[in-house]
DNA sequence: CTGTTAGCGCATTCAT
DNA sequence: ATGAATGCGCTAACAG
């Protein structure tokens, strides 16, 4: 049943060697010390015996985990597990190990689940957690800890950071509208405390005025989270005002979704009444009725670029920090289409 | 930047007891067997250093990780992350950190995984995969490594598992659209040669059959994978045969989709014309036009009673293994309605 | 109740 | 090219 484990002193008696010996011809970057046929020897013991190294062991004595934490807020929004995915593949490519956590944005259990990691020597930390108030990664980042942040960023720049181009992705959404010949363009805003929320928020006032379109106070709408309550909600704010917008660009998916439920309670229709743009061109959103025109994010590019990011300082401390900008794409489908002329 | 960290010998000097003392002191186990007050020192001195307990050397000591790696097909895949979640928080209250890993059901990547797993010493395993073919998994069950497999079981019951009982799930289904009026009920199966697709396959003829109805051979067809386009595929061979059904269980909710898209084909309109029902009650299911009809399945607990049965072996080795069947429910929304009499 | 001693498995000096 | 010695940080067994 449980036989006890083979050490590396196991091997190297079989091998009629040192364990030192055992040791340099297992490992690949030291082989090259030991004699050819001996270090044959010693993986033929290996071998033979079933020999797995101890990577706790190794890691005390070496002072590296070659694990690092990834701290995402909720696994079950369905923007994270191509992100994860992103990063486990690149990590493992170089033999690191994600420590992947959820911390629900709430900053108790984000400071928990750090302690936890560097208690287990992580190695560093990517965080695609999104917070702009409390900040228990600040203290992390201070105490000298390698960190990438996804989709948010340190104002001071002291820390890489992966971010797609809210702004430009809301660009793209506000352009895409007015081309189709929208002029009363709404905007149902994430929550501002939140950084996606808000520098999509800024975007849209960006876009609309590169366009010369005037904005009106009252077709932007807070939302206080990416829901699809609080989609409905707050677009129903929207609708209430005169004359009546004819497309609304939504701060994510959820939110837009939340549009349809508005739109259909006050018996308009989509995109007739009102064209409706999401943002993050969610898995499945491509089988809402209508097809909801997205602005998509690179997710698993994100997540591979932040792996990629980290590993440059884990590879070299002397790597300074730097900020990737990545870039989103729309996706039109038939949510949006040009406006009704009234007949 | 990177001061040298406290270690419990920086503590124990500090409060001017032996590290072996201050070590008793800290661990919550074997303060008792510290007098009060010097205990409260070391965790005073403690506190003010900042100190953090190195858990890679505890685990070298102790032999115990106090880690678990799971095994999970794909994140990506909406099914997981509530499983991952209850994971993560039952195995969180205990003190264990599970190591999240995607296998792809590819034996090989599964094999590296359950391999470097080993490696870092986790204490157990809990696999959700689903091959029935190959299994590197039954070695490492063999070697006496604690594992607790979701959705699939071993033959012998040699180790843990909790699964949900697809038989009654699509017994639900089926008695579902029996009681609507259905007499010609087909079923888009899923994959044979995994286990949740085999099993719903039997579930459907033992309904069928334990309602007094003929299961037309014409009325299944057999997906090659749990996608829409499959789905799509299997569904029309079943409407191609007359008399037509009248109702379709599927599989999983991906070959639902693929149903709604082989009856647009067709002309043919849900529910008027065919009624379908999914299986999983996938996130935002309840969004498609019409919203499906599908057998909702307790993922969550099912994540927290795999951590449980695992918490159970590793606590007390001598802890047999169990299976458990969960119960899943149905939940009834618009694709399903009385089959349409002849004019 | 506390100090002493020892060693978990490994990688890295330093000798030879 | 290999062996010997040492210690990473911690906890367990044994004294006292």
């Amino acid at each position: 049943m449980a036989d006890p484990p083979v050490t590396l002193k196991d091997v190297a008696a079989l091998a009629r060697v040192h364990p030192a010996t055992a040791s340099r011809a297992l490992n690949p970057e030291t082989r090259l010390l030991v004699r050819e046929d001996t270090a044959q020897r010693v993986l033929e013991a290996a071998a033979e015996l079933g020999y797995r190294p101890n990577t706790v062991a190794r890691s005390l004595r070496t002072r590296r985990s070659h694990s690092v934490g990834v701290l995402i807020p909720d696994l079950n929004n369905p923007l994270f597990p191509p992100i994860v995915r992103g990063i486990e593949d690149r990590l493992g490519e170089a033999g690191y190990t994600p420590l992947i956590v959820n911390t629900d944005n709430d900053a108790d259990r984000e400071r928990r689940h750090i302690e936890t990691m560097l208690a287990r020597q992580v190695d560093g930390l990517i965080a695609a957690t999104a917070r702009l108030d409390v900040d228990p990664l600040a203290e992390a980042a201070a105490a000298g800890t390698p960190i990438v942040l996804v989709n948010r960023s340190f104002e001071d720049g002291s820390v890489s950071a992966v971010t797609v181009d809210d702004r430009q992705g809301i660009s793209l959404a506000v352009s895409h509208v007015a081309g189709l010949g929208h002029r009363r363009i709404g905007h149902v805003a994430g929550p501002q405390n939140v950084s996606t929320g808000h520098r999509r928020y800024l975007g849209f006032l960006e876009a609309m005025d590169a366009l010369g379109l005037d904005v009106e106070l009252e077709y932007v709408s807070f939302s206080a989270a990416f829901t699809e309550t609080e989609g409905a909600t707050a677009c129903a704010a929207v609708l209430a005002h005169r004359p009546r917008v004819t497309a609304i660009v939504a701060a994510n998916d959820r939110l837009a979704m939340g549009c349809y439920d508005a739109l259909a309670a006050e018996g308009l229709s989509c995109p007739e009444d009102v064209s409706i743009v999401g943002f993050n061109d969610m898995p499945f959103i491509d089988r809402l009725r209508p097809p909801l025109t997205s602005v998509r994010v690179p997710q698993r590019e994100i997540g591979t670029t932040a792996a990629e990011l980290l590993l440059a300082q884990l590879t070299d401390a002397s790597e300074p920090p730097r900020e990737l900008l990545l870039e989103p794409s729309l996706v039109v489908r038939a949510s949006t289409a040009p406006p009704a002329t009234p007949p």
